[in-house]
DNA sequence: CGGCGTGTTGAGAGACCTCAAGGCATGTGG
DNA sequence: CCACATGCCTTGAGGTCTCTCAACACGCCG
């Protein structure tokens, strides 16, 4: 697992003090004393490559890791193959809370592009709680914010039709995207298939193209592989009856 | 919302010392210390009776609440009143953890029996955090436990068929009911409507009823009003690919 | 070159939905 | 005590959204 990484941007360690991401405004600054906290737990930084697996489901012993670079996403599966996918991770996001508390994941996360990743041991979240209350405030947090993307899933596949729920996916995450710097203007790079987008909503393989097809001949989007252009976000947006919550500054482990 | 509730179950404020959730064997036991810090930061009961709202879509100043005895739900509903249940709440549940954290609640809470519950003041919550950090990582472990069944019902409305999504609801409400002392062998009171089922599911009243119809038909369970008996658990564990975590013990704040 | 992953399109099938009507129990007011 | 309204459950009929099966195009790569 550590053999095929190579040439992975450089694979350099950053310092927690030096990290890119802190400077992105929905980010919130930490203090000297937080900074320090999270260094002194996080030492340890991980790379892996597209399609690598980084929580396999059932594992017992998984990390807790807070994405520094790279796409990935959270899904759960039954025996004869069908997959949910549970949500998509984007950086500044947390892999692992649930399985960092519980005995088992329940689920697994794969990465979509390279990725690395910065590890928070899991023998040392109990001493984050009772060393830094405010980070571990910040954990829950962001776990908090990770149901609700879920939840919001759980409404698109429950309720909404095919258009509305590829509205609300793409809608959410190109503005995802864009809060972290990811986009150019109405342009993004969305590193997934449509096998993706279907595991997603809950749609199969080829009622995703079509829709998808269709939304792009009424000039919702224009896509060429993965890069995606947003040709009418107000109509997007309206299809998807989008809230804006993501825009909120939040946390970063 | 006082005058409504006169005679239920006496409104009687219990000291968290005495509750009788606790001795229950899926809690894990607090010591007295955690117990006074629990005891210090909630001092208030709240009772509602059925129907009541317990958070508001979009309340901006709603309470964390534990419950103490009563079902509820968690749901969203999109502006032409599509709605979408996330998860069933029972005793020893948390309610209102997303909104505590964020600045308005994405969802609402609804009572469906009468319900008492434990009030943990919004503004006590970072007090407890950095007090009683060992709570703390419990309300964070059961945050990531709700959010484990919302992926469990996303994985059924996405990827599930009716039959096997009647089949994982039933089968897991038992199961819970069952672990709180709340089932009476195969018995369990479910206070719900079809129409519940039906919004939780991703379904139709219509179909759901006839679903529901075939199951019975074919002896997975009886019914009698609210009242459930599970005749065949094994088939229905077999079409819900249902996996036993519910047991696991977990922490009662 | 052939294999593979991804995207595209057509045709037919089926799961699920909407509309509609009626039954049964409970509650309320005259 | 009856009339009436309300909430929940049930069933039938027909429509449609979404699925499965199938075939093919395209680029990439060994």
């Amino acid at each position: 697992m550590s053999t095929a990484k190579a040439a992975f941007c450089g694979e350099q360690t950053v310092r927690c003090a030096d990290c890119e991401l802190r400077r992105l405004p929905i980010f919130t600054p930490l203090d000297d004393r937080e900074l320090q906290a999270i260094e002194a737990v996080k030492r340890e930084d991980r790379f892996l490559p597209t399609g690598a697996t980084i929580i396999e489901p059932g594992a017992t012993n998984a990390e807790l890791y807070t994405v520094y670079r790279g796409w990935a996403f959270r899904y759960r599966i039954l025996s004869d193959n069908r997959r949910q996918i549970l949500h998509f991770i984007l950086p500044g996001d947390l892999i692992g809370l649930q399985s960092a508390m519980f005995d088992a994941a329940q689920y697994g996360v794969e990465a979509l592009t390279d990725i690395h990743l910065c590890v928070l041991p899991r023998r040392k979240i109990w001493e984050l709680f009772s060393v830094a209350p405010h980070l571990a405030f910040d954990i829950t947090w962001l776990g908090s914010r990770e149901e609700s993307l879920v939840d919001e899933g759980l409404l698109s596949v429950g309720r909404r039709t095919a258009d509305e729920r590829i509205a609300t996916l793409l809608i959410s995450l190109f503005k995802r995207a864009r809060a972290l710097g990811l986009a150019d203007g109405n342009v993004v790079d969305l590193p997934i298939t449509q096998q993706h987008i279907a595991d997603a909503l809950g749609l199969s393989l080829v009622h995703t193209n079509k829709t998808l097809a269709r939304l792009r001949r009424v000039g919702m989007f224009a896509r060429q592989g993965s890069r995606f252009e947003m040709l009418n976000i107000r109509a997007l947006e309206r299809l998807a009856e989008y809230i804006d919550q993501d825009l909120a500054p939040r946390p970063l482990i």
